[in-house]
DNA sequence: TGTGATAGTTAGAAGGTATAACAACGCTGC
DNA sequence: GCAGCGTTGTTATACCTTCTAACTATCACA
């Protein structure tokens, strides 16, 4: 299973790469990066760059896989601290906030076409199955709501997951306020609002308690 | 006041434009949006374009404008109909799945160095306004949140609306809960999971009157 | 040490945005 | 009615992009 020192040059290179790639759509967005301009940053000229990424797809479907697997590390990584559902929106926010292109590389406008490879769909299920033990773990002294009996029906997503309904209902509702903040926010949305967005986030995940 | 017949085949020329790029836009997204492409459709040839729309941001920003002005006659539509904030939500819903990739022009990825015009903020403010109207109406029985005084401080953005600060709370968080789930549902992110987004997006609001 | 896969080069096709220079049309004022 | 001018269209061009083709040089390995 030793790698070849061809095959280790190579890793290198595609590395590379990818960090010149990541800079440019820090600094302007997905649109705007450049095949070319990242040959020349990385010192080959042009077409070069082919022998590494078979086109501009290959490499953001590169970029977007890398996304998600940081964010599920980071994710796993405070789960693994001991960290709850607050600690875990800490964790979220603090990675999307530290680069926000990469999050709305993940999270953002779609292509119409694109389809997502499979595995970057079975780590956006590892991610879920963090939020979804988190969950489980809260105290929950609600009745169940008619859209948990519905999701009961509905949990092959969950990937056999032991936790109630109710308990996947608040993951989804987790995943999906926290992002509704963080994805507005990130975006320029509350440009004027002078409020902070962090006080926001608490209060939306204060109130999953009380769902 | 009246126009001249050559301002007037200018806008029909205009929307002409505008309309061939929506197509290419529903189709394949924005990054795949080609004036040279449209000028065909048109009738012209490349760069008699250029005598409409200054260039691709230009166009690009007068359809953001329209999707933002489309937006918010859609909310005061159904609010002058009597809609309460199920209504309002039943209309943002329906008119970002008309269209996602128009829902997605507003308020998805960002493109970094790009600033909105005044006019689209305006009538981002004009939005917020419906929604306030609507979340004072609404019964508040709740003790004011941390949140809500620390709201009451920075205001000025409700642009001088007599409402209480908790619905301006209230109208936040259905704002950013709605285009959580939305959004995520538009991008796909909900792909192998089987529920019904509906359902999610009703229990998420009605959880706004527990807060 | 020879040989073949690999990594790099330049040339070029196809298509994009955008500008410049020019022709033709039509509205407007006299 | 008609001269003149602004507007709309054209083609040519510069420069960028992605990506393929053909060719060369280098490096690992038998």
């Amino acid at each position: 299973m030793s790698e070849s020192p061809r095959e280790r040059y190579r890793a290198q290179v595609r590395e590379e790469i990818k960090r010149h790639a990541w800079e440019q759509i820090a600094a302007a967005g997905v649109p705007a990066l450049s095949l070319n301009a990242i040959a020349k940053q990385v010192g080959m000229s042009g077409p070069a760059l082919y022998r590494y990424f078979a086109g501009r797809d290959e490499l953001i479907t590169a970029l977007i896989r890398d996304a998600y697997r940081s964010l599920a590390d980071s994710v796993r990584a405070a789960r693994g601290a001991g960290a709850g559902l607050p600690g875990l929106a800490d964790a979220i926010r603090d990675w999307a906030r530290s680069d926000p292109q990469r999050y709305f590389l993940v999270y953002g406008t779609p292509v119409p076409g694109y389809h997502a490879p499979g595995d970057t769909t079975a780590i956006s299920g590892e991610i879920m199955a963090v939020l979804i033990d988190a969950c489980a773990e809260e105290p929950d002294d609600e009745p169940p709501t008619p859209f948990d009996v519905h999701l009961e029906a509905h949990r092959e997503w969950a990937d056999g997951h032991p936790a109630p309904a109710a308990a996947l209902h608040r993951a989804l509702s987790f995943w999906t306020r926290l992002h509704g903040v963080l994805s507005l926010e990130l975006a320029g949305h509350f440009g004027g609002m002078k409020f902070d967005p962090d006080l926001l986030i608490a209060e939306e995940l204060a109130a999953l308690r009380r769902r």
